[in-house]
DNA sequence: TAGAATGTCTATATGACAAGTAGACTTTTA
DNA sequence: TAAAAGTCTACTTGTCATATAGACATTCTA
């Protein structure tokens, strides 16, 4: 049930994009991985891999680097990992996006299955509703609890 | 976000063993392992980490095998998958019993961490809370309401 | 127009872990 | 005492996570 290495950094990366993203600034990878102490030749796999899917674009060249495609209110906590790692679902024959049936007689009467849909569901239900804008508001919000 | 395939043979012997333990009986390895189509030796190996989790209990020779250390309504997945998974959270820093620091400059302050703190609770909050009685109960509903 | 700064792409290394297999050993019963 | 069961440890095999390396392409600026 973890989140791989690849997923939170990539997360992070994109959470520090979207604090940048307000100046609308283009940032190197290197700039990335410095603040969020990731190795800079992993984080450009996972960059690459992200823009592939359409959450990143960039600019090559001197004052290169990469910038989000969307606003952060219109990117998902679970468009980023499934990118990264794949379904949310803790059992495929549950899954949205690789359903895979899992041999048990009957799929439909299994109470397995019934039970690990509602983790699924619950798992998503948060992570495809937060948005980077959310995450930045829940640091910010936690930030003036503390100083209270 | 996966379940490994130890955890899910390790709950489908265990929601096996329930079903049984209704007449109080003693299951083989064989007969759970054939029943659900679990490779034997690896069964093996999980049925014993489930004993000495404290979950199971067993009897050796002849006319032996497993049951349950506890009835149904008293074991949840939960704490199978705990013992065969390891914690349940996607991420360390958010994990009751495996807890270990995540390196973010403010884990009190870090948006991401609070998010991720409402998924391991969310997954918590079923996991255990759902017994191995409850999921047959499910099944049984499941199969009442296919045949109406 | 050269060269430095950047992203792109592919290949490789390494170690851990999942999933499964093997076999010797112990206990119990008939 | 032999057969049926669990116990324990070691091993195998393959896949994947986590990187690392290096050649290449693009862009800017001096």
């Amino acid at each position: 049930m973890k989140l791989s290495k690849r997923g939170e950094y990539g997360l992070r990366a994109m959470i520090d994009l979207a604090n940048w993203t307000t100046e609308s600034a283009v940032v190197p990878i290197k700039d990335i991985a410095t603040q969020e102490k990731i190795p800079v030749k992993f984080l450009e796999q996972i960059l690459l891999m992200l823009k592939n899917a359409g959450l990143l674009q960039s600019k090559m060249g001197v004052g290169g680097g990469y910038y989000l495609a969307k606003p952060p209110e219109e990117i998902t906590l679970g468009h980023i990992i499934r990118v990264l790692d794949g379904p949310l679902a803790p059992v495929r024959c549950v899954s949205q996006m690789a359903y895979e049936p899992c041999g048990c007689p009957d799929e439909e009467t299994c109470g397995l299955r019934l039970v690990m849909l509602d983790v699924r569901n619950a798992i998503a239900d948060i992570l495809d509703t937060t948005t980077l804008a959310d995450v930045i508001a829940r640091t910010h919000q936690a930030q003036n609890n503390k100083t209270l």
